[in-house]
DNA sequence: GTAAATATTGTTATTTATACAATAACTAAT
DNA sequence: ATTAGTTATTGTATAAATAACAATATTTAC
C-alpha cells in the first residue's frame, strides 16, 4: 500500500470501546469486563479493543464486541472520538467511543479473549475504570440522555412488553428527577404504542397493563413530517 | 516509546478536517479550501490534515485550520469519526470532523500552505467535494441543527448586535422552513437578550432594533436548573 | 370480605403554541 | 409636509401542552 510523505505519520493506533447499556430493575446499566491483560490488569473496563487495518469501524467495533463478551446482533451507534497522546501508556491510541442499547435479558454475556469476567453494573454506581473509560462511559452517557429525549430508543432497552412504569422508571434513572405519573402519560400520549390485553405476572398488586412499542405506526408518522418524538 | 504487540497496529494515520460554519445574507455558509495537493488536486475540500504523534486533538484541529485559512481562535467542538478502510486513496486514514461557528465579519481567511484558495459557501450550495467530505459536511450540518434546537449557539454565528429578523432567517434557513414573525419573539422570550437603543442602519425601510445575546444572564439562569434553551 | 398497594383516569389552572389582525416607525417619492 | 410603501412590532383569540393534585379502579394478601 502506498504510504504518505512520512511515516512517522503512521505510527498511530486505532481502537473502538463499546458502551453497552441495558435496563434492569430500574436503573441503567452498562457492560463491564475485567482485563486479563496488562496495563491495568484485573480492572475494570469498556469493552474495546484495536482495529484491524483493513476493517470498517463498525464492523470493528461488532467483531471486538463479540470477542470479549459473546454479545452478538446488536445495533451499535458511534459516540465521541477520545485521542489524548498520553491516554494509552503504550502508545498513541486513538479510540472511538460506540453505543448500543439491549434488552439485557434477550442477551447472553460471557467472558472471552482476554477479558476474565463481564458484569452489568448500574451507571450510578461504576467504579474506577482502565485508562479514561470512565470518561468515555460519562460523555457517552450524556449522548445517551440527549438522544433519550429525541428519539424513540428507550424502547430498545425496555422490555418488548413493559408497563408505562417500568418506561417511567427509565427516565426516572436517566435524568435523575421523579415524575407525576398522570402527567407521564399524557406526556407520551402522541408516542405510538400498542395496548395488549396481557398484563403484569407475579406482583403483589394489582398488575400493570403491557404495552409495546408501535415501530411501523411511528415510522408513518415521522414520514408525515410534522411529527417529532419528544421527551 | 513501548509499543503494543504487533506493528501492522500503528500502520494508521489519524487526520481532522474542521467545518467552519458562518452566517451571511440570511445563509449558513461553510468554509473551503482549493486543494493544491494530490489526490484531488484542485478540488475543493474541508480544511484538514494531519495530527502529529504528540499532538492532542482539539490542539491539532486548531493548528490545522490556521496553517490553511490563517482562521485563529475559534472554538472547536468534535464531530463524527470516519474511518472507512478505502476513504483515503493512499493509505489508512481515519479522520475526525470538527466544527467551528463564526462571525464571518469579524475573522480574515487567507489561503496558505497547500491551500490555493479558500472561500465561503452557503450550505446548501456546496460542490462535489474531496474524499467524503460531502459526507462529513452534511453529518456535520445534521449535528450543528440539532444543537441549535437546545444550546444557544446561533448567537456564535449572528453578527454581536443582531435583528430578531437575522435571528429568526439563521433558524429559517437551517431547517428549510418559514416561520411567523410575530410567534417566533413569543418563542424567544425566555432566551435572556439585551435590547439596545441603537438601530439597524442604511435600510430602505423602517430600520430594526438591535439586540445582542446575555450571556451573564444565561449562566445564572442555566446555574438555576429549571431553565433550559429551547428553539 | 377487607385492607393494602399500585394502576389508571379525571379536573382544573397555568403556560405555551398557532394563526392572523392591527398598529407603529421609518424611507422615499411627490 | 404629505403620502404611499415597506417592514417592525405588538395584540387578540383559540387551541394545545404542562403541571399539580384528586378521585376511582383493580388486583393481591390476609
Amino acid at each position: 500500500m502506498y504510504k504518505i510523505a512520512f511515516d512517522d505519520f503512521f505510527n498511530y493506533s486505532f481502537s473502538l470501546d463499546s458502551v453497552i447499556f441495558g435496563f434492569r430493575n430500574g436503573e441503567i446499566n452498562v457492560l463491564l469486563i475485567k482485563r486479563a491483560l496488562e496495563p491495568f490488569k484485573n480492572m475494570w473496563a469498556i469493552p474495546g479493543d484495536l482495529v484491524y487495518p483493513d476493517e470498517d469501524l463498525s464492523n470493528a467495533a461488532e467483531r471486538i464486541l463479540f470477542e470479549l463478551t459473546k454479545l452478538n446482533n446488536v445495533e451499535l451507534h458511534q459516540a465521541q472520538t477520545f485521542g489524548h497522546p498520553k491516554r494509552h501508556p503504550q502508545g498513541r491510541v486513538i479510540t472511538s467511543a460506540y453505543f448500543a442499547l439491549v434488552r439485557i435479558e434477550e442477551f447472553h454475556v460471557e467472558a472471552s479473549s482476554w477479558a476474565e469476567e463481564v458484569k452489568w453494573v448500574p451507571v450510578h454506581e461504576v467504579p474506577e475504570l482502565a485508562f479514561d473509560h470512565n470518561l468515555i462511559l460519562n460523555s457517552t452517557f450524556e449522548l445517551l440522555k440527549k438522544k433519550l429525549t429525541y428519539e424513540p430508543i428507550c424502547f430498545d432497552l425496555l422490555p418488548k412488553r413493559f408497563t408505562l412504569n417500568e418506561m417511567q422508571q427509565l427516565f426516572e434513572y436517566a435524568f435523575g428527577v421523579e415524575m407525576d405519573k398522570a402527567n407521564f402519560r399524557k406526556k407520551i400520549r402522541p408516542i405510538p404504542l400498542i395496548s395488549h390485553d396481557e398484563k403484569q405476572m407475579n406482583v403483589k398488586h394489582r398488575p400493570a397493563k403491557l404495552f409495546s412499542f408501535n415501530s411501523e405506526s411511528y415510522e408513518e408518522l415521522t414520514a408525515k413530517e410534522s411529527y417529532q418524538f419528544k421527551m
